[in-house]
DNA sequence: AAATGATTATAACAAATGATATATGGTCAA
DNA sequence: TTGACCATATATCATTTGTTATAATCATTT
């Protein structure tokens, strides 16, 4: 459902939609993986009934717990962290709407990260067993979960090397690069940019750089030319420069189906 | 089958064995997770078969290419890798005895990262359909096989985590930390240490540094009277204090069963 | 044994990034 | 409007880490 007036909290200047008619982020994404027919999509929009608004900066999962439901994104922006004794606390993921957190709980214990909200969000809880069912009944949509966790892997995988071996500059470019990619998959981003509902202190927690830093170099890429960032906002310039910084390779994103 | 004078390329002075006759590794790995049955362990006793020994810096699966096999490693140690237009590489996980690359190919297109040895390997090629196959007919080593996957993404999470927020020092004491404990589980590290076969750059490539700053750090740590690292040999002094200067906490190696 | 090449060690210096402090600007509620 | 609070911006200085250069060590080959 597309948020209106009425959901204030939510900036929605990039709600998304196809020929007119709004599509599910979770089918939007998926449907990137392999194509789905329309049981599989409804099966989907099923999933993404029951929505509630979540308020930015509020767990959903809890570190240490066992959780008894995944969590569907649905609008908004969350992400999986953990914090270090000392209280600095390191970002490991991003959840953009359509993602799915976590399908594979079933054969997990505690999840050692918590799961929480940056902006304000809409997300749906998804029982486990209804999640089982779901993927029972329809193989189609197992294998583009796997698809799904795959990219998950991979984007990490992605991150490691953004953290090991990029330069500041680099890191940010590369994640700015991978937000908008993901958004623009799920219809809430456009060539010209999107709304992020992130502070620089976010960013710093997700790039392993201080926020002192993360705003330094925020400013050089305004004054490359690049991307404004700014008011919970991402203005992309210049695309293509901007991916050359970053050295961006969307391909992470969408492993092909084998 | 253990090492002999036969293969002098690869140090064996922790040669594993359990009450006297020796385990495969993925078996002990697997066996970590969840209990398996006699038939199980024959069916990976049998993957383990086709064992060929192959020499350090050798790649196993190449940058872009569609893999048409996993990779099983038995002994030594080998890594994903990626490199930078620049040159510059970065080590994105390590693959230790008992640890399959990739259960997933079959979901999967070109590989973006490429694996290869480290120091000598002992490794066995399973074609796809061979893997398929022993999920089909045995659902606990599927579902086994699920969880040593579970491990391996919160074992990438937690590289985030190290690269992301820890100092110099703390990212190599918890490198070693890591590698300890997962040659452990496989009866390749005792208490007191483990071989291996990195290189002071190998160690930079992973964690983000410099080779210099590697030797600073390491010499650092010898002085700390915590772990002495050369001649291809971890000696660990003070497990307790390395682990606490590294905030080593083992759990995400081993994600309970649900 | 000598030569070669890779790895390790160390010093001196440069560059990138972090820490602290302070000012500015926006938002929200009373 | 005011005040409080949070995020952003910027300057200054401290620290960590990278870079370059050079030796020393070790294994391998000739």
């Amino acid at each position: 459902m597309i948020p209106t007036s009425a959901t204030p909290t939510i900036h929605t200047p990039a709600a998304p939609s196809t020929g007119g008619h709004p599509l599910h982020p979770i089918v939007r994404k998926l449907s990137a993986y392999l194509p789905l027919d329309a049981e599989e999509q409804a099966a989907l929009t099923g999933l993404s009934a029951g929505g509630q608004r979540v308020e930015g900066r509020h767990d959903l999962l809890v570190e240490g717990a066992v959780p008894d439901s995944a969590v569907l994104v649905l609008e908004g922006i969350a992400c999986r962290y953990r914090h270090r004794p000392s209280g600095s606390r390191q970002i490991t993921g991003f959840l953009v709407p359509g993602d799915l957190c976590d399908p594979d709980f079933a054969h997990l214990g505690r999840i050692n990260h918590g799961v929480g909200t940056l902006g304000a969000c809409r997300v749906a809880r998804i029982p486990r067993e209804v999640l089982a069912d779901l993927v029972e009944r329809h193989p189609g949509l197992a294998r583009a979960l796997r698809c799904a966790k795959l990219a998950e892997e991979e984007t990490t995988r992605e991150w490691v090397m953004n953290l090991g071996c990029r330069s500041a500059v680099e890191r940010v470019a590369h994640l700015l690069c991978e937000l908008h990619e993901r958004l623009r998959i799920v219809g809430w981003a456009t060539k010209g940019g999107y709304d992020l509902a992130l502070t620089q202190q976010d960013l710093a927690d997700t790039t392993g750089l201080s926020n002192v830093h993360v705003n330094r170099v925020l400013r050089q890429l305004r004054l490359m030319g690049l991307v404004e960032v700014g008011g919970r906002r991402v203005d992309i310039l210049d695309l293509p420069g901007l991916q050359a910084v970053a050295e961006f390779q969307a391909d992470y994103l969408r492993p092909a189906a084998g």
